[in-house]
RNA sequence: GCGGGUGUAGCUCAGUGGUAGAGCAUCACGUUGCCAACGUGAGGGUCGUGGGUUCGAAUCUCAUCACCCGCUCCA
């Protein structure tokens, strides 16, 4: 990084480069939203695949699943979501300020005014009293109308978070997969959230996508777990190739953390935004068992919901059972002989953000006779493209040889082939996209078989016989 | 949401009332002997979008969309 210091000139090279593009940028773009490139398709595909690899795949007490976006209306009444993201709000007549109707204060002399009597509120910006428009609804959920029939339709959301279908599905792989808490499920998918404020680039978008892992261990070893999936998710972007300087952990203050949270830490990267801005790239909480005892609430709940003609505003959840921890979704741990509602641990990262911060990262100049040369140094895991293959000239035999070895490559790396312009030139290109190897057949080739191997970083070349190519990158790139 | 700024070729930008421009990039042909070589040529523009003023608008004006910076917000 170091050298990228406007998020302007990030947004030029992703556009320049096919990283990034704005979404409908034909019709003057849509607000908050963005399309990845060739290029940018295939890093962001990348950094799923090594989350998924490294946190599902690789771990004995870990399970994937892969849920729907819409699912049952209530499911979002138990989360809180409902309630929490539907606020009212209201805007100060005079200096234009909006705020939620449940942070405004009341006057003095109208202490005992309702919550929604905005004629005793005082903005807090100017001080007036009781001068704000009427309040509106603030739906931070996506909705959309599920059925043809526009009669009988129902109003259901686009999920803004991943984590309730892994808590809703809990159950379903307990029972199917032979896992036993300490366990958890990892789950990689778009959500939706009608942020305040966008901005940033791809930093804060509207759709975005997460990588989430709900893992459930049993009351008292959370603290424990929290601390494990803390110092894991940090190396997990140490090893893949972020500067330590760029990162940090931040822990919530009290009185910052979410209702059901009983602890959580960021993981920031130093974003090229403004003068340089710490922002997370995600959080790891402790949500306790507050999820699966709402759910335990919420499931009881639906013919209460069918009552209230399928409207979850109108339907309040059923209280608590007593018995809660012996309800529905609790774990019995046969050994020990007892039952528990587990706590869960929620490492929760932004696919987006995290393809962004690897791309900042990655970014870097260096001279080379006198010109300055564009390089992505990306860990050979994230690279889009493993290596290209180029004939030195176009003459000889040298592209047939060249096609032969590129064909014989693609199939088991992402790779480019270039015959266009100068061998300098066309090596300048890879650096630019962040290709770790260039392969070059020369004239030796024909004489002893070997072509010549070119690394990104160094610039330094070896010969490698071209029989061996492929397992010197396999070995190299480490696939 | 508030305030400020920006929007002209794929990218960086010049053009401030009178014929739409440059560098880089892209493509074609020739050349080539390892780090953004060279030559010749070519393509590429709703000047963000829509209205208004004007004989004439990239330029002035109104609206709108998008992005950036600073606040605010971020369950």
């Amino acid at each position: 990084m170091a050298d990228i210091r406007k998020l302007e000139d990030v947004v030029s090279l992703c556009k320049r480069r096919g990283f990034i593009f704005q979404s409908s940028d034909i019709y003057g773009g849509l607000a908050s939203c963005y399309d990845y490139g060739p290029l940018g398709a295939e890093l962001k595909r990348n950094v799923k695949e090594q989350w998924w690899k490294q946190m599902v795949q690789m771990r004995d007490d870990m399970v994937g699943i892969d849920c729907s976006i819409l699912m049952h209306p209530m499911i979002w009444k138990a989360s809180g979501h409902v309630d929490k993201f539907a606020d009212l709000v209201a805007d100060c007549k005079a200096c234009k300020t909006r705020t939620r109707l449940d942070h405004l204060q009341n006057a003095p002399g109208k202490e005992d005014a309702d919550i929604n009597d905005t004629s005793a509120k005082v903005c807090p910006k100017c001080g007036k009293i009781g001068n704000f428009t009427e309040p509106m609804e603030f739906k931070l959920m996506f909705e959309t109308q599920m059925g043809a029939n526009v009669d009988d339709s129902m109003t259901v959301y686009l999920r803004p978070e991943t984590a309730q279908g892994i808590f809703a599905n809990y159950r379903n792989v307990l029972d199917s997969s032979r896992m036993a808490v300490p366990f958890g499920i990892g789950q990689i998918g778009k959500s939706f959230r009608n942020e305040v404020t966008t901005k940033a680039f791809i930093f804060r978008t509207r759709e975005f996508e997460q990588m989430e892992i709900e893992f459930f261990c049993k009351p008292g070893t959370d603290e424990k777990w929290y601390e494990h999936w803390k110092q894991l998710r940090m190396q997990w972007y140490l090893d893949l190739g972020i500067n330590k300087d760029h990162l940090r952990f931040r822990d919530h203050a009290s009185d910052e953390l979410a209702h059901y949270a009983k602890a959580c830490v960021d993981v920031e990267y130093l974003f090229p935004f403004g003068q340089g801005d710490w922002q997370e790239l995600e959080g790891v909480a402790n949500r306790t068992n507050y999820d699966l005892r709402q759910h335990q609430r919420g499931m009881r709940s639906v013919t209460r919901w069918i009552e209230n003609d399928r409207d979850v505003i109108k339907t309040p959840l059923v209280d608590e059972n007593d018995k809660w921890d012996k309800g529905p979704l609790a774990y019995f741990d046969q050994p020990n002989n007892e039952k528990y509602i587990p706590y869960v641990i929620e490492p929760s990262a932004g696919a987006d953000r995290g393809t962004l911060a690897f791309l900042v990262d990655a970014y870097d100049e260096d001279e080379v006779n006198g010109e300055v040369r564009n390089v992505l140094r990306f860990h050979p895991k994230l690279a889009p493209v493993k290596a290209a293959v180029f004939p030195l000239v176009k003459k000889e035999g040298m592209p047939e040889k060249a096609t032969a070895i590129y064909d014989d490559l693609k199939g088991h790396f992402n790779c480019s082939y270039d015959l266009k312009g100068a061998i300098g030139r066309r090596y300048r290109r890879q650096d630019e996209a962040g290709t770790p190897f260039c392969i070059v057949v020369d004239g030796q080739t024909n004489e002893d078989n070997t072509v010549t191997v070119r690394d990104r970083d160094s610039m330094e070349q070896v010969r490698v016989n071209a029989d061996q190519v492929k397992s010197y990158l396999r070995d190299k790139l480490d696939l």
